[in-house]
Formats: structure tokens, C-alpha cells, sequence
DNA sequence: AAAAATTAATTAAACGTTTGTTTAATTCAA
DNA sequence: TTGAATTAAACAAACGTTTAATTAATTTTT
């Protein structure tokens, strides 16, 4: 099932990403994203079949490529439960960050997805995220560090829920200060270094309610 | 600015904004729309002017109707600190839940959002949903319930996120029972009734972490 | 109150674009 | 010389919107 791509094929998929992410899928056109990619029309058709076949392309990759980065982290046991668990935003705020195209076009045309292909895929990479901070949340209260009522689904929601929601309204913070995302890096780094600390402590207070501090 | 709306206007926005919420705005052709309210293609343009003048009027209505009640709620000072957050929780739940089909709509179109008349009614909405969560957060902060360092704005976000994740997530959670949302009732009265509490226990957490508990 | 005149509502058809995809011819590389 | 890559052109279908004609409702005039 994992057919290898060409150089075009990906230079294809790399702009259309782009396209698709400024656009929304229904709105770009196939015309939009050759012209973007400096190839014909008609290369959309030869190489992905369809419109439709090269959304799939697109997101087989970058679903694949986040599934390494994600198994990666969970076989890392090198951390204490609270560390890893700081460990787990970090990344997921930095895979969105360094994903940000694929990010923004799967949060719009998650909301509209029946079953399919695509259904399957999204679906699957959720499921990893769930396990993943299961593992987490599991060690955490096996060592006595965590309490005991923790939902992970729902731990899991408010994590990924306020990355997600904190990027698609990164737009409108920056607006009030004139500014626009990526333009004031500083700002940027800022903002984004907030996002982490708060979701930190705000986890931290969770999931050890209740748990006696003895240092 | 605020123009009366007939009922055959109310009938085509009220339909419209199904078929915006089932396909996205740009996929609901006109003759979608027409067909399902039962009017002539050409009577959104006589009545609306255009297919994004039709959007505009939806949102326009919708943001409004959510103004009254939200300020309805900061108006009522018959709870104490914690209890206030509660009722912003639940509040924030159930009107979603009774807006379904327009905050899909809104979860996905404002990813795309550029500046303009929806771009300023949403941003209108958040500040006051911001707003509505300070005036609470400052309540318990003076009564000496809360911690002093939240930040309201990621607090917004988390509440708001994890809201907007959780029932954008919900389609995928019903698969799995092999449901489908709005089919079982009761799993869906559970379902947001696990949200709810949720993020009440996780707010109250974080709202009174190292506050002493004197009961 | 009836008739006439005026405005509003509704319709089917047509308009010009744009859409995703295909075709058939041509260029390129092995 | 064979097969893949690339192209411009053509395709039918769908799109949002407009037009011009007709019906319904309202207002004005007799």
C-alpha cells in the first residue's frame, strides 16, 4: 500500500498543501495549485487520479510522518510521569507549529468528514494521541503522582482541543497588536511559550488534585 | 443597520444554514439551498443579494441572538465564585448544543477567515466570551477562592477549545459504539454530561491550586 | 366599494464563468 | 523505438447571478 513518490509528485503535494491550506480544499482549484507548482493541469490527473486522490496523498503523508514522530516519543523512558506528560505538550504544540499547513487544512475538513479514506486516517492518529497520554497518565498514577479520577479521553480532548483552538484564533490575538502570525517572531515565540506553560500547570494542578506534595 | 426579516427570509437562512453546516459554505450550491427551503434559486438573490450575503445575514443573526444571552448570564450575581464558573461551563455546553448546526458552520469557516464583516462579528463574540470568563475569574481571585496567576485568555481558550474539540470529536467517539450523534440519546446526555463535569473539576483545579481548603 | 395603477413576489430560462477531468498530440528519456 | 512525461485544447457539468415575464398583493384613484 505505500506506493514510493517521485520528486514531482511531492513538489505537487507540497504546494497543493499549501493551496488547500490557504484556500480550503473545495476552493482551490486544480488550475490554482499547477500553476503554484509550475506544472500543467493535467499532471494532477496523471499522477493522483483525481483532486480528491491527491488530498489522500497528502494526507497519508503527513499522517505517516506523524505516526514516526509520535512512537518515537512513546518508547522514550527516560522521564519522570509529570516530565513526559510536559514532554507530550511540547511536542504536540511543536508538530502543529512545524505542520501548520497540513494542521489548518485538517481542522477545517475534519468538521464536514464522513467515512472514508481520510475518515480512517484522522481517526487513527487520534487514537495514538490517546494512547499516547494514556501511557503517560497510567505511570503517573501508578507512582502514586497522579490521582486517581483522571478521564483520558477527556484529558486528551482539553489537550488537543486548546492547541488546536489557540492556533485558530492566533489570527485574532494578533490583530488587536497589528500584528500578523509569523511577521513578529518574537511575539510568536512568546505567545506559543504561554500556550506550553499554561497547559503545564493547569495538567500539573489536574492530575495531581488531591496528592500530597512532599518534596 | 438592524433590517426586519420576513418569514420566507427566515425560512431560506434557517434552511441555508443547514445545508452550510452538512456541506461547508462552499460546497451548498444555491440550488441546494433553494430546493431544501422550498423557493426559487432566484429569491436569495432578490431577497440577500448574494450566496455571501446570505452567510452574512445567518451569521449576523446568530452572533446576535448569542449577545443576549451571554449578557443575560454576566448580569446575574446570584452565585458565589465557583459556582459562577460552573454555570459559564454549562452555559457555554448547552449553547452550542442548541446552535449545533451554526457553530459547525463557525468552527469551520473562521479557519479561513479573512478580515471583513463575519471576521469582526465572531472576533465581537470571543472578546465577550472572554470578557464573561474575566469578570468570573476576577470574582474569585477577590474573594480569596482563587490562585492569582490565570491567565484569561488561555483559560478561554482551553474552555472554548475543549468545547469546540470534544463535539467535533464526537462523531469519531460514536463510531467506535457504532452510534451515531443525535441517534442515542441517552449516550449522548452522558457524553456531554462527562464534558461538563470534566472541565469543572479540571478548572476548579487549576483555579484553587494551593488555595487551602477551609471548609 | 370597485377599478385602476403600482409595487412586491415568484418563476423558468438564459448568461457567462469556472470547475475537474479527458483527449490527442508532442516532447523527452532510456 | 518504446514508454513515460508534458502540453494545449476541448469537454460536459455545475456554479452564482441576471433577465424578463408573470402572478400576487397593496395602494391609489375614481
Amino acid at each position: 500500500m505505500e506506493t514510493e513518490l517521485n520528486d514531482k509528485q511531492l513538489q505537487i503535494m507540497d504546494k497543493a498543501l499549501e493551496v488547500f491550506a490557504e484556500k480550503g480544499f473545495d476552493s482551490a482549484s486544480v488550475r490554482d495549485i499547477a500553476q503554484r507548482a509550475e506544472v500543467n493541469v493535467a499532471m494532477i490527473s496523471y499522477y493522483f487520479g483525481s483532486k480528491e486522490k491527491l488530498l489522500e496523498a497528502i494526507f497519508r503523508n503527513h499522517t505517516g510522518n506523524m505516526r514516526k514522530k509520535i512512537e518515537s516519543i512513546i518508547h522514550s523512558k527516560t522521564h519522570d510521569p509529570l516530565e513526559k506528560v510536559d514532554l507530550l505538550i511540547d511536542t504536540y504544540v511543536t508538530v502543529i507549529i512545524e505542520n501548520h499547513s497540513f494542521h489548518q487544512l485538517m481542522m477545517r475538513e475534519q468538521v464536514l468528514m464522513k467515512e472514508g479514506p481520510l475518515y480512517t486516517l484522522i481517526k487513527d492518529m487520534k487514537t495514538q494521541n490517546r494512547n499516547l497520554i494514556e501511557v503517560a497518565v497510567k505511570a503517573g498514577q501508578k507512582a502514586g503522582l497522579f490521582q486517581k479520577h483522571i478521564d483520558v479521553n477527556m484529558l486528551a480532548v482539553t489537550l488537543i482541543g486548546t492547541v488546536n483552538h489557540f492556533f485558530s484564533n492566533y489570527k485574532f490575538i494578533c490583530q488587536e497588536r497589528h500584528t500578523k502570525p509569523g511577521k513578529d517572531s518574537d511575539f510568536d515565540a512568546e505567545s506559543t511559550e504561554k500556550l506550553r506553560s499554561h497547559i503545564k500547570v493547569m495538567f500539573k494542578a489536574f492530575l495531581t488534585y488531591g496528592i500530597s506534595n512532599k518534596k
